[in-house]
RNA sequence: GGGCCCGUAGCUCAUUUGGAUAGAGCAACUGACUUCUAAUCAGUUGGCGGGAGGUUCGAAUCCUCUCGGGCCCGCCA
């Protein structure tokens, strides 16, 4: 039985207990409360709330019913709370006790521990799939850069938050859809162009101005010099058609960067499912249609000469263009008709993922998707802040060839991938985030990452040396084992890595339904740390070492053992961080 | 002028969405290896949760104000 079940039955036999209290009248809702059966209104195993304590002393969950309905029944928490767990009858608790201020604390009895470790070794590498998404389909847009230039660390953080994201809602049963929104369409990609070509006379020999607004980074001069050697010096003067010489070199830097940035994407590990094009939207007539849809619903009007969005019907703050007086239709269109697309191709839950910069676009993206006629909630957009790089305890300086910010690759040839992966994630999204560059590459427990993956390590280790020495270690062999052998994991450290492992489910859950996938890292280090600390215990005391002379004591430790290895393995999995055997 | 995010130990961050005595890791100090990898672990020190009010059985968490830091507010994308 995973924790989940073990939650919700909890959650039943808590709603049970109280509804016996009051049909035995034991308690009775006051005349001013508004009744149900005897219960507040709305009352039901849903809202009851369980979590585990804090202190371990307070028992494996804790429970804070009785407080929340004292005002309810007019009797005091304690009372009341020993009134619930009267009634409250739970055959996976050894013990349920009532603490002040009005907490029911429920202790799990062994057997139940030593349970759901079998469970963990029967389901293995689906340990922690918990059923969230029933298989709906999700579309996760990250890391849509602009295609003019390289891409940056903070960038480099969100590719990894929606890649994981996915990741998780993978592992939940969702079926996750990576997208990459490439803005192709706009001035952007003109003054990118634009750049280049100045930079392009520049070199051969042109005495031009830079434009102050133009791409200064090193890379628009690398640029510059490949079109030198396709087209020589054809286009070294300026004529009246210069017009389409910018498109020209725009629609190759463009085209360019776009395959840079995929490429270090996927040098980290990341693949998108899809790479949409803004430009393809005009070219397909979505753009077109979408404009026309919008009339038709009476969301447009015209002033002054440009068509106007009614955003503000939508909660937006102001009325975007979507055409402008000089013809060109705007991003807020495009965007519009992007979004059309993601439910016309058959996603009902869209999650987009956007810097700190960019939060002004929460209300017209919302606005956009009310426009189309779908409930607001299926769009969750999730802004995340920026990242410092530190080294040296030194804020690092801009990159020379991006111009203004550090550049994600030369981080990546720097730390790895690892590193870069679980740094851009183990913080919540909403902070920002200091990278430090010494830590990252640290070959040390002070190191999150080998930390994590030496204990995946040592399981390996471990598992070997007791291979070596005649004992049958596959997860098969181990899960074979009869349960008194697995009961002489009895001291409080084995225990607790027993119930704590049992959590993974649990945390998984956590992170998709709070958009929070750093707290599967927080999770991984606590767990990690009391295996770490229960296998150098061994060293100090031979009694609690893993392989012993104790033939059925070590059985039960390779038991225990597998239970980390596939929790830190599956967990590893989820980040998509390597699992070394040996280090 | 309006809006979004952040403020917790000297530093980097948690605190299970309002619960019980606010916890880890660095750093500092004290200890533990003829090893199932010491590439590790145990312990000590360290807090007016930026500040002031409010909401209730109960606040780091919710509300108001205020101070400090980051980022936005275009017929640019």
């Amino acid at each position: 039985m995973s924790e989940q079940t073990i939650l919700s039955e909890v959650k039943r036999f808590i709603y049970e207990a109280v509804q016996q209290a009051v049909s035995t009248r034991r308690i009775a809702l006051r005349d001013s409360e508004i009744s149900e059966n005897g219960m507040p209104a709305g009352f039901g195993p849903a809202q009851i709330n369980i979590e585990p304590p804090r202190d371990k002393a307070f028992g494996d969950f804790a429970c804070n019913i009785a407080m929340k309905l004292t005002k309810a029944y007019g009797v005091a928490p304690v009372e009341l709370a020993r009134i619930i767990a009267e009634f409250i009858k739970a055959p996976m608790f050894s013990k349920i006790e009532v603490k002040a201020p009005g907490f029911i604390n429920f202790y799990l009895s062994a057997d139940s521990i030593y349970q759901t470790a079998y469970n963990i070794l029967k389901l293995n590498e689906n340990f922690g799939r918990v059923n969230i998404g029933n298989g709906i389909k999700v579309n996760v847009e990250f890391g849509s850069v602009n295609p003019t230039g390289p891409i940056s660390v903070s960038h480099g953080r969100q590719v990894v938050l929606g890649d994981i994201f996915s990741s998780m809602l993978e592992f939940t049963n969702h079926a996750a859809a990576r997208e990459y929104y490439c803005n192709d369409a706009g001035n952007q990609i003109r003054n990118l162009g634009k750049s280049v070509l100045v930079r392009y006379r520049q070199a051969l020999g042109a005495k031009i101005d830079f434009p102050e607004d133009g791409y200064h980074g090193d890379y628009v001069m690398e640029l510059a010099k490949e079109l030198i050697a396709i087209h020589g010096e054809k286009y070294r003067e300026e004529t009246p058609s210069d017009e389409e010489v910018i498109t020209l070199f725009g629609d190759y830097s463009q085209i360019k960067m776009l395959k840079e940035i995929v490429g270090v994407c996927e040098k980290m590990g990341v693949k998108y499912d899809m790479i949409y094009s803004e430009r393809s939207l005009y070219t397909d007539g979505i753009v077109e249609k979408t404009q026309e849809f919008l009339k038709a619903n009476g969301l447009t009007y015209e002033k002054d000469g440009a068509t106007w969005f009614l955003a503000t019907k939508f909660d937006d703050e102001k009325d975007r263009v979507l055409v402008k007086s000089d013809g060109k239709s705007t991003y807020a269109l495009s965007d519009i008709a992007y979004h059309k697309t993601k439910y016309d191709r058959g996603f009902r839950q869209l999650i987009t993922f956007l810097g700190a910069d960019h939060h002004g676009y929460i209300k017209r993206l919302h606005a956009a998707v009310g426009a189309l006629g779908v409930p607001a909630e299926t769009l969750t957009i999730l802004i995340h802040q920026f990242v410092t790089m530190l080294k040296d305890g030194q804020v690092v300086r801009m990159s020379k060839r991006a111009a203004n910010y550090v550049e994600l690759n030369e981080l990546i040839d720097d730390v790895g991938v690892d590193a870069v992966r679980y740094f851009f994630i183990m913080r919540k999204m909403d902070a920002h985030l200091d990278f430090d560059v010494n830590l990252a590459k640290s070959q040390s427990t002070d190191n999150p990452v080998f930390y994590l993956q030496y204990c995946h390590a040592r399981c390996h280790g471990v598992l070997n040396e007791a291979k070596g020495r005649g004992f049958e270690t596959s997860v098969e062999q181990v899960a074979a084992l009869p349960m008194d052998i697995v009961k002489l994991l009895n001291s409080p450290e084995e225990v607790a890595i027993l119930k704590r492992a049992a959590d993974f489910p649990k945390i998984m859950e956590e992170c998709v339904r709070n958009f929070s996938p750093h707290l599967l890292c927080h999770y991984a280090e606590d767990f990690v740390k009391l295996f770490q600390s229960f296998y150098t215990k061994g060293k100090i005391d031979k009694n609690f070492r893993i392989v012993t002379d104790d033939k059925n004591l070590s059985n039960a430790r390779l038991f225990l053992i597998h239970v980390v290895l596939i929790t830190i393995r599956n967990v590893l999995k989820v980040l998509k961080i390597s699992t070394p055997e040996r280090m």
